[in-house]
RNA sequence: GCCGGUGUGUUGGAAUUGGUAGACGAGGCGGACUCAAAAUCCGUUGGGCUUAUCCCCCGUGUGGGUUCGAGUCCCACCACCGGCACCA
């Protein structure tokens, strides 16, 4: 029969499209499930093979909960604000608006030729004003909170983007997206608290299916580490305030380091002796960028601050107050006290500067090396009352000792930094604030949203380091909610990451005008049960998006303090060679060529089992045909399959196994072997024959992967007109443990652990009778000849190890 | 440097979690059909030894170990990939 998939799947599509099969009924009785898949950036060069592997697995995965009874939610939309559509706007002199909309629309028409069951009734698209005036709305409610504030600091600044970058954003000092160098900039930023949620970020994570590699990430970059913060005097009369992990080496701090930009050191200037030491060494850091200061970190600089000391509160010892970067501003108190002993910075900076490096810790060798190991087997030295104590048991003891004079107490710390959340580019969401010089920053009224990004005839990023909008004189000229005094707006933007940051709450309810999303469809669908999504977005779009979440949570706006329950990730697609796929190398692959030429069935069903789903794979033009042959073996069954109504004998088990095998692998996204058992059941259907029962299941199986396909045999074996349905809307084929095995079995028989026989046994003999038959196996009797039996094994339906000896 | 992952035929990858390594594909080889090609179908395909699809030996990055039995567990090492990187 000949596999006319163009028409098949034109037929298809235009009955779905009518029909709507994969639309989500808020509040019906069924169980719920709630798929997503991370919307895709509608780029100028549509889809690329990349795409389809998360979205087809995806869609797999909901048209098997479909069929097993679940009222699913699939849906798909765009996050469509972002550079790259602006510097193409730029450089072809189209507004960004049009390119957009252009690229959804063709966006669309290739997902739609992919078969996928979305719920098309509820596309989301973070450009749209209605939606981006809930982005805004929730900004606001975290202004109102003190979650979002204003701040002059030194911020990553991409000098190519001529834009702020956050600080997961910059990827070995470059930035992340165009690979430019990237510098530290003084800039007022709008920023967000997302430290404040640090610990909540870490501890919630227990409690959530996300596969191990993305929980240890997201915990790294959080950064969580426990110690003690310890406060100092020093000679000039200042408190100088530290946070250690390691309190239990402070009769080891034999000098204290302040990162350059500490305030202490402005204050000290004017009575220091070298002076313009210090200066100029704060004006070399300065003007270091973030890869300098990563490259340089083997030899460690810095100058000492001559005219004040600082006394170790252990000993009344005075020690000396160096200044070196290797110390950073930004984590901690920005100073440390300097365990050389104990420290591998500490030890080499020690080292290079004189400094006294004293053993607090025996174990090591302080002059050869720091002896840094922190558990029991090292036991404290040199330390007043912690003497013969071990590590473990010194940390709280000290700790307690610091608490009790009152100049310490346990501290938690984190890396994880604030969110610097505005961009000074145009393709992006306003920042709905106004700024009054008589009443500061105030918020546009909530009535008044969105603030809608006006048209502007440049939008090109400028020089000076201002968004495009700070040209608009009429849009940026405003009145002052508050005083109704002349007042300028906002003109930076918000960050691609924003609208990302709670798309899967709209698709419950995308049509609500009144809020963004009602708490009947929230309570409904909420949490997204399954959400599978890049690797490269753990630490950026996951992890704002859980920070908003848990924001909307403790403000009532979502039942949930999550907002994913189960969190998995796919390995690329990688080009025929193995390298990464890109324009430059030529190796791109389309995947429109791909449905011309086999079908989009051959190239869903194909991506699913190219291999392992969370490894890179290569892409092969070659193989795809493997994928097309099995779907042309299964539609010329409908032809050769014999009448019948249940599962034909010979075929009972296989089907049985491979309806396992399917339903278990499809959970656990082990779509290539699932896909393998249909083809080695497809393979016995042709070695015994088969009925249309048989076919039935086989259908019904290969619908989630190929449902064009699927639907036409549904209708050609007759099913379709017997059931009144379409083949999608059976429920999954159920498995019988019992009916999978075969009455006999053939197991192996091992000598001394090496395989020299199989023989067939019937099925769960006992041990007694499986020996009988082995023993009359002409190899094994022949094996056997003057040997004794020392021991037998015997696992049951399995094997059989005999252990034999020469018999005396 | 630290954390995590992965090493299996020519190739993409399987292996019920300690039980017949190489399922299922791709490619190759041989054959059928065909004027021919494509498509399709059948057979074969880890290496070595061999007249032999008999037997035997070797074989899951390397070297040891545990076990009746190891791709799977333990120890040491090598290579590659990903993340973090002066975080006190």
């Amino acid at each position: 029969m000949k596999y006319d998939f163009a028409a098949i799947e034109k037929k298809w599509q235009a009955h779905w499209e009518e029909s709507k099969p994969y639309a989500a009924v808020t509040g019906d009785p069924r169980p719920k499930f709630y798929g997503l898949i991370e919307f895709p950036y509608p780029s100028g060069q549509g889809l690329h093979v990349g795409h389809p592997r998360p979205f087809t697995a995806m869609d797999v995965i909901t048209r098997k909960k479909r069929m097993e009874g679940y009222n699913v939610l699939f849906p798909i939309g765009f996050d469509a604000f972002g550079l790259p559509t602006e510097n193409y706007a730029i450089k072809n002199h189209i507004h960004p608006a049009i390119v957009t909309k252009n690229n959804i629309a063709r966006f669309t028409e290739q997902l739609k030729m992919l078969g996928y069951g979305f719920d098309w009734d509820r596309v989301v698209d973070t450009t749209d004003p209605a939606y981006y005036k809930w982005t805004q709305w929730i900004f606001l409610q975290m202004f109102r909170r003190g979650l979002a504030y204003k701040a002059t600091m030194p911020v990553n600044w991409c000098t190519s983007c001529k834009c702020v970058l956050a600080n997961e954003e910059v990827v070995e000092g470059v930035c992340e997206r165009c690979g430019s160098a990237v510098i530290r900039k003084e800039k007022s930023q709008w920023m967000l608290r997302i430290t404040k949620y640090a610990q909540r970020l870490v501890d919630d994570l227990d409690g959530l299916d996300y596969i191990e590699r993305v929980k240890i990430q997201q915990r790294n970059w959080i950064g969580r580490s426990t110690g003690a913060e310890v406060t100092f005097q020093s000679t000039a009369g200042d408190e100088i305030v530290v946070f250690t992990t390691r309190p239990d080496t402070l009769f080891g701090a034999t000098y204290m380091v302040l990162s350059p930009e500490h305030a202490l050191v402005k204050k000290w200037l004017p009575a220091l002796e070298n002076a313009e030491a210090v200066t100029a060494y704060q004006a070399e850091a300065a003007g270091k960028s973030d890869l300098e200061r990563t490259e340089l970190n083997k030899d460690k600089t810095g100058v000492e601050l001559k005219g004040v000391r600082a006394v170790n509160p252990v000993n009344g010892k005075e020690i000396p107050i160096f200044i070196s970067d290797y110390v950073l501003s930004t984590y901690g108190t920005g100073a440390i006290m300097a365990v050389p002993g104990h420290d591998d910075r500490d030890w080499e900076f020690a080292k290079k500067f004189g400094c006294e490096i004293v053993e607090v810790v025996a174990g090591g060798d302080v002059e050869k090396e720091a002896y840094t190991v922190k558990d029991d087997s090292g036991i404290m030295v040199n330390s007043g009352f912690l003497n013969g104590k071990t590590v473990r048991e010194a940390i709280p003891a000290m700790t307690a000792w610091l608490e009790e004079k009152g100049i310490g107490r346990s501290q938690v710390n984190f890396k994880l930094r604030d969110w610097v959340f505005s961009r000074q580019r145009y393709w992006g969401e306003p920042i709905p604030m106004v700024s009054c010089p008589d009443c500061g920053w105030v918020p546009v009224p909530e009535s008044e949203l969105p603030v809608v990004l006006p048209n502007v005839e440049s939008y090109e990023p400028t020089d000076d380091g201002e968004s495009p909008l700070s040209k608009m004189a009429d849009w940026v000229n405003t009145r002052c909610p508050q005083c109704g005094g002349p007042a300028k707006r906002e003109t930076d933007t918000m960050p691609q990451w924003a609208g990302s940051s709670w798309y899967f709450l709209r698709y419950m309810d995308p049509h609500d005008d009144a809020f963004l999303v009602s708490p009947e469809a929230e309570r409904y669908w909420g949490p997204v049960d399954w959400y599978n999504g890049g690797m490269e977005h753990t630490t950026l779009h996951l992890l704002y998006s859980r920070f908003w979440h848990k924001f909307l949570y403790d403000i009532g706006v979502v039942h949930t303090p999550e907002p994913y329950f189960k969190r998995t990730s796919h390995g690329m697609i990688l080009g025929e060679g193995g390298e990464k796929m890109s324009k430059s190398r030529g190796n791109v692959v389309n995947p429109n060529d791909i449905v011309d030429q086999y079908g989009a069935d051959t190239m869903r069903l194909h991506i699913m089992f190219i291999g392992d789903f969370e490894k890179a794979v290569s892409w092969s033009n070659e193989a795809v045909k493997g994928s097309k042959r099995f779907l042309d073996r299964c539609l010329n069954l409908v032809e050769l399959a014999k009448e019948g109504e249940g599962y034909s004998p010979k075929n009972e088990a296989v089907i049985h196994r491979a309806i396992k095998k399917v339903t278990e692998d499809i959970d656990a996204l082990k779509m290539n072997t699932a896909i393998a058992a249909l083809m080695s059941m497809v393979n016995e259907f042709y070695a015994n024959g088969c009925t249309k029962g048989d076919v039935k299941a086989l259908i019904l199986m290969l619908s989630p992967f190929a449902p064009h396909l699927a639907e036409e045999m549904w209708e050609l074996t007759g099913f379709s007109a017997a059931s009144g349905h379409m083949a999608m809307q059976e429920p999954w084929p159920a498995f019988d443990e019992a009916k999978m095995v075969e009455k006999e079995k053939e197991i192996a028989v091992q000598v001394g652990g090496k395989l020299r026989a199989t023989v067939v046994i019937p099925l769960d003999a006992p041990d007694e009778a499986v020996l009988e038959i082995v023993y009359a196996n002409e190899k094994i009797k022949k094996l056997m000849e003057g040997m004794s039996v020392v021991k037998t094994i015997v696992v049951r339906n399995k094997l059989v190890n005999l252990i034999l000896k020469p018999a005396k």
